[in-house]
RNA sequence: GGUCGGUUGGCAGAGUGGUUGAAUGCGCCGGUCUCGAAAACCGGUAAGGGUGAAUGCCCUUCGAGAGUUCGAAUCUCUCACCGACCGCCA
């Protein structure tokens, strides 16, 4: 949620940063909502003022034994106006808010501009791509013929977009997860968290999946939602409280499943196991005041970054341009692992950094230290990294001539020991 | 699914129609004391919003909505949520 008064302070700069999300200028009608609605807003108040006035001098009337009788009549009057008033106002109200909660959040200067995902600037690259002395193949094929990964049977108990895994790849895929949240919770100070899949209404909004987002989430008959990543109770868990500043920055780290309907990428990444309804993710959020949040969006890409070095998977780092950027982050980078089956990079995580534009949504504040009154913290989420797809990348990257998958040194304690999967 | 209880300030917790935006305790801030700290004592301390150049003035909020009343945290109704117990159950 963006800050009205800010708008109303700075409608051109407003109306320059809503152009760069590609939306038309609309100060313009923004704050002339705002300013019939304070107008009618003043209105009220000045008949509620009367009223609460005239209420008193009739109690102080009866306790001295007086006549209120004209008081009573004009606190009558005064009722219908104060009604009616108060009804257009909260109309106002509704209607900014309604306006004000799909408007996406204000970019940082130093996005690039640019249209869609093509003009995305790459920052770094990392680690040597492997070479082989034969044709990579996809993971599936991989997994296929190691008789491990089966979509086959998991579209006849599910449909499309789901995967049955079994023997080692199935354990692969819990010691990346339990790799991941190691290696952020003992190193990295993120404390772990298991947070419910399931949420209401109230966390989406918070986060700014709802209300313009819907139909990309599964909902259930009793109005829960399933979360499409955990950064939504991960940082819900700061939801309309006020914290003290000493207590920042908060760092959550979650392992969770995901769920998503990816309506809009029908025939997109339809083979394998790259595009999901259902996946397993280690997510980060951390909750810090405005002066750390910048720093913090560093530190935390560098977190999900040393989860590749420790993997041994190639990635490069690119930071997504104005066109590519998500509704709620005013800066996103996304961290792309190669895949030699693919012969490209692709994504396995996005760090942002939202400001206070999640904080408001959820009313997330801290008292600064020495201050009085509250502000808005500001928050911060990352994948770190998406599991699934570090499945993929394990297994892409580390593949053998013989269609066996070594093991990463780093991830060979948390397979018992195994070095390698063979069929 | 059934029965009962609850929802008040950063936290705990009083408050059943009248100047209560709300006792008290904790926490926090400032002061006294001290070489310094602790303890003790004194004072301050809800949030959001409107208006104004500003000291300020005003409005709203005691889960949400509706109602009764001149006046509601307090009474009535509806709903939501939380908890306990029973039943069922991973």
């Amino acid at each position: 949620m963006l800050d009205l008064k800010w708008i109303r302070e700075n409608p051109e700069a407003f109306d320059a940063a809503m152009k760069r999300r590609g939306l038309p200028p609309q100060s313009e009608g923004l704050l002339s909502l705002d300013a019939d609605k304070r107008k009618i807003q003043t209105d009220m108040q000045d008949v509620q003022a009367r009223r609460n006035a005239a209420a008193k001098e009739i109690g102080k009337a009866k306790a001295s034994g007086g006549d209120a009788d004209a008081l009573i009549r004009e606190v009558a009057d005064l009722k219908g106006a104060a009604q009616e008033l108060e009804t257009r106002e909260r109309d106002l109200q509704a209607d900014l808010d309604a306006a004000l909660s799909v408007l996406p959040n204000i970019m940082k200067d130093d996005v690039p501009d640019g249209a869609s995902e093509d003009d995305n600037v790459e920052l770094r690259r990392i680690g040597d791509i492997p070479e082989f002395e034969f044709e990579p193949k996809e993971h599936y094929e991989l997994g296929d013929a190691l008789g491990m990964m089966d979509f086959e049977t998991a579209a006849k108990l599910s449909g499309a977009r789901f995967v049955v895994t079994s023997g080692q790849i199935a354990r692969l895929e819990r010691a990346l997860a339990a790799f991941m949240v190691d290696v952020h919770t003992l190193e990295k100070g993120y404390l772990e968290i298991s947070p419910p899949v399931m949420v209401r209404g109230d966390s989406l909004f918070g986060t700014g999946q709802l209300p313009k987002f819907e139909e990309d989430l599964y909902k259930t008959e009793e109005d829960h939602y399933m979360i499409p990543t955990a950064e939504v109770p991960l940082t819900n868990l700061v939801r309309e409280s006020i914290l003290a500043e000493s207590e920042l920055p908060k760092r959550f780290t979650a392992h969770t499943l995901c769920f998503r309907s990816e309506a809009g990428s029908a025939g997109k990444d339809t083979a394998g196991m790259l595009r999901q309804h259902q996946f397993a993710k280690v997510e980060m959020v951390s909750i810090t005041t405005p002066e750390q949040s910048d720093e913090e969006h560093e530190r935390m890409t560098a977190c999900a970054e040393d989860i590749l070095k420790r993997l041994g998977l190639p990635y490069r780092v690119v930071v997504l341009c104005s066109g590519d950027t998500g509704f709620g982050a005013r800066k996103t980078y996304d961290i792309e692992v190669w895949l030699p089956g693919q012969d490209s990079y692709r994504e396995i995580s996005s760090c942002s950094t939202c400001g206070d534009f999640q904080a408001r949504r959820m009313k997330a504040r801290y008292r600064p230290e020495g201050e009085k009154g509250t502000q808005f913290v500001h928050t911060l989420n990352g994948s770190g990294l998406a599991v699934g797809r570090t499945l993929i990348a394990v297994m892409e990257n580390y593949q053998q001539a013989d269609g066996s998958i070594r093991i990463p040194d780093a991830l060979v304690p948390y397979m018992g020991g195994v070095t390698e999967i063979r069929a």
